[in-house]
DNA sequence: GTGAAAGCGCTAACAC
DNA sequence: GTGTTAGCGCTTTCAC
């Protein structure tokens, strides 16, 4: 180590050395940096001269401690491996970042006591607002006793009193579920998270819903829960394939579970959209440029993240509001090439 | 708003409720929450239990200052809209949360002085480490200077005096420009970020290398740089593509060009590998499930976000140290379906 | 215009 | 075992 005193790294620069460098009181120091205009311009110029000079940096720590704020806001992610969060997450950073907050960024992995454990973290940091997306949330008294405290907004998560955006997902599965039933489908399989991630539970109701609509059986075995890894749309389709009778077509609950399933139909050696059809939701970047390009629902993914962004932001200048404000985004059905009618219409 | 008086809002417990309500000193409360041991068993549960009951959160900030530590680590990358990156972020995140540490994520999008104001804001906030990758780090100097504050690692950017993961990554362009030489290419096309970024610009001259050594001569419109955003890859390859003798093959920067690529080869009629072979760069989960699947020179993404994140805790907890250590991590080409030889051989 | 002094919430000697 | 006290680096009244 280079210096033999542990102490001596991380000796840092306060504001008292510069103060006593440019012979003015720390009061004064503290004025310019935070430029209140009290300061006499001499003064003021002198001083950050010896700021630039002694490369002193302000610490944000002692700062936020007086002003009760630390200009970080966390973002609560439940899987990086799904790019849907991933765009959402740049879309966060970028509102956020132009608002001189750092973003803190939390990967639960659908792990419910990591969560828990990253809400305790962020509070202990003082984080000035939390975001939080399609989250677990067994225990939202956690939140609601914070919300007190720190700023928080739900994306795709309901929770009792607290701000929250939303998206038409309900109507988004019913239309892209309707889509498959219009080209002829009867056989459709369905795949998601499963029923402890409030924000797929919803498309699952809306799935069933869509289907007694139509007046087709809801068959249970063509319904698979239980994706919590970024493969898990591969695995789950192999099910529905290795059934005696497997679907003709599949719902997914997000486009990453629908490239897994592209990858276990591409491996079964069958065809989208000839042999089987997919629908995804969400309409990711590689949407787009799959092959074939897929049939999906779009959710505003940048805008959800704008709005949550802002929102917390809002939140966080103006304190808690007694009633909870809900943003509902539309989605939208997105025909591209991965679904045709049944083979043999 | 709830609050009438602004300031009962964010009006939290101190220790010293919790002491006065323990009916003890705030030193033994202290000593309870950061089990020293010293406490008796029955002064702990009482005070664990009043803590537990009032919700108290310490004050991290608080502890921060004292401690000179701020339980963060900084990460800054280029690019979210590259899979390489997120898949990079995943693994630091793993691993520094596995460490009690928070990440703050910071994406600079290849913009200098977002980059530099990220770095400042890290520092003021007392970042206890930094991970960089990929970068411009256009005044070394900044970050020499903080090195002694703050441990910092640096991904494929070498920077003087600072401890630096690399990976083979000269030998894997030349490997995957070879192997397009062995299928009988000698029309090979380069599209890269360009020569401001160091990681790449190496890349470049290995491009260059392998050429030389097979006696092809480096034709300068073959080298498209300039790739800054998402879709550069689409752009870059267009203008390949458009030229009056456009190369049969191409050599791309980083997988996400490559798919890029794909996409206006796709557009253009052409198709992949028969009229046009497309090596990529670091072997991204898609690469495999793409279509075709993309023949890429792997990088150990998972394992380079590791070895980052440890390297920078170690640097945390020893202080900077006399020699700056390197880690270099192998590349490997991979062989799939997006090369085959020329048209016509 | 500028300085002195009182804390922000906490830890860690140093006492007893 | 537990309490007292002196700061960590900063902002912000209140003086002058």
């Amino acid at each position: 180590m280079v210096f033999p005193n542990e102490n001596d790294y991380k000796k840092q620069l306060t504001i008292c050395d510069i103060a006593s460098k440019a012979g003015v009181s720390i009061s004064t120091v503290s004025r310019v940096i935070n430029d209140s205009g009290l300061i006499g311009k001499k003064t003021t110029l002198k001083v950050q001269k010896i700021i630039e000079e002694m490369c002193y940096i302000p610490n944000e720590m002692a700062r936020g401690l007086l002003r009760k704020a630390s200009k970080t806001v966390g973002l609560i992610v439940p899987d990086l491996s799904n790019p849907f969060f991933v765009e959402f997450i740049k879309s966060v950073e970028e509102v956020v970042s132009r608002n001189g907050y750092i973003l803190s960024l939390c990967n639960s992995n659908l792990n419910h006591d990591k969560e828990k454990q990253y809400i305790q973290q962020l509070a202990e940091k003082r984080a000035d607002g939390i975001i939080f997306i399609s989250t677990f949330v067994k225990n939202p008294e956690i939140i609601l006793r914070l919300r007190d405290q720190i700023a928080i907004v739900a994306v795709q998560t309901e929770i009792e009193g607290i701000d929250c955006i939303e998206t038409t997902d309900y109507l988004g599965i019913i239309e892209g579920v309707q889509h498959l039933i219009d080209l002829g489908h009867k056989k459709i399989g369905f795949i998601y998270w499963g029923p402890e991630v409030k924000a797929t539970q919803n498309r699952y109701k809306a799935f069933e819903h869509a289907l007694i609509k139509n007046g087709i059986e809801v068959k249970e075995e063509y319904i698979i829960a239980g994706g919590f890894t970024g493969e898990s749309g591969y695995f789950m389709t192999k099910k529905l394939l290795e059934l005696p009778d497997p679907p003709t077509a599949i719902q997914a609950g997000n486009d990453s579970f629908a490239f897994g399933a592209y990858l276990a139909i591409m491996e079964s050696g069958l065809k989208i959209p000839d042999d089987i059809s997919i629908v995804g939701f969400d309409n990711i970047m590689m949407a787009n440029i799959s092959n074939p390009p897929l049939t999906t629902v779009s959710q505003p993914i940048y805008t959800m993240g704008q709005e949550a962004a802002e929102l917390l932001i809002q939140n966080i200048s103006q304190g808690p509001k007694e009633v909870n404000k809900k943003i509902v985004l539309p989605t939208k059905l997105i025909v591209r090439g991965s679904t045709a009618p049944p083979k043999g219409e």
